[in-house]
DNA sequence: ATCAATCGTTGACATTTTCAACTATACGTA
DNA sequence: TACGTATAGTTGAAAATGTCAACGATTGAT
């Protein structure tokens, strides 16, 4: 088979089951966009040397809202002790600072340093590149209104 | 404090780090409505001894299109020794059947049992429930336009 | 002063992901 | 035809992630 038939063939092949009516599945959609999402993102962010993750904490501790880990256990999905490791690498690397919580001392909030600031907003462009890599098949106008359904659905 | 100021101060509090620039990151947005999903998509499985996983082989299986593991890999994104493990267990169940490709012999196609399409009329009814769950905040067109715009990223 | 609850942390355990082999089969080319 | 390369499924090991229960320190209501 000659290499033109072959790329045919896998082009017809590759996207047959979308025909499957798991296709209209919600749950499914967002893991196989997301699936895909990760990888663009985190080989965008590799240069870095952030993950998803990783990068997620440094944007909210570089938000000023100063938020404590349990928050960002509970907003991230993810479990406290999980926070525990994310955060002690990124304050291995002095990119973000943990302080007691102004309230209350049993929280630690946790803070962006400047050197933090620095990374992130370099990252950040390669996040936004990934991003419209990510949406590359959708306008803006539709990229926006993807964000605001899924936001709506989230936060109401 | 009473419990009222209680629930109100995590009202308040809960949704704090929305504010955060990070709410407005694709990748972020799929990642949170894909983890709470998951939840009340496995919860709403759990009835029939089913996963998302598993839950989206049978469907494949069911689709009359006779995927063949690798397919299912691919549109998966799953890696296809995963597969194999969902589908042992599966065709443990009787709910699936492995053959032989018609045109290759070295793939496997997967269809499902009379059971196993049972068995799916049933749970596909539990994951359209749990389905308008996640989706409680959309009206039925938002909820339509949402699927659509998750398809177009995906597929153009 | 006491008591239940919460925060971060640690460590154990389970699940999932990733990857490198291996066998059997397919298929182009000599 | 035989040969070489590529691919499908499978296995098993290693790495990464997820889950959970315990603990000390602190909080806040009684």
């Amino acid at each position: 088979m000659t290499i033109e038939a072959q790329d045919e063939q896998q082009a017809a092949t590759k996207d047959r089951l979308v025909a499957a009516p798991i296709s209209q599945d919600v749950g499914f959609l967002l893991a196989k966009l997301h699936a895909s999402g990760s990888v663009v993102n985190n080989r965008a962010l590799a240069e870095f040397d952030l993950k998803e993750r990783s990068y997620s904490v440094l944007i909210l501790a570089d938000s000023g809202l100063e938020p404590t880990q349990r928050e960002l256990a509970d907003f991230l999905s993810l479990d406290p002790s999980q926070i525990v490791a994310l955060v002690d690498e990124l304050e291995k690397r002095k990119l973000v600072a943990r302080a007691p919580g102004k309230q209350d001392r049993r929280a630690k909030t946790v803070t962006a340093t400047s050197k933090g600031s620095q990374l992130l907003a370099q990252a950040a462009i390669a996040a936004r590149h990934a991003e419209s890599e990510v949406l590359a098949a959708l306008d803006d106008r539709e990229a926006a209104q993807l964000k605001a359904l899924l936001r709506k659905a989230l936060w109401g």
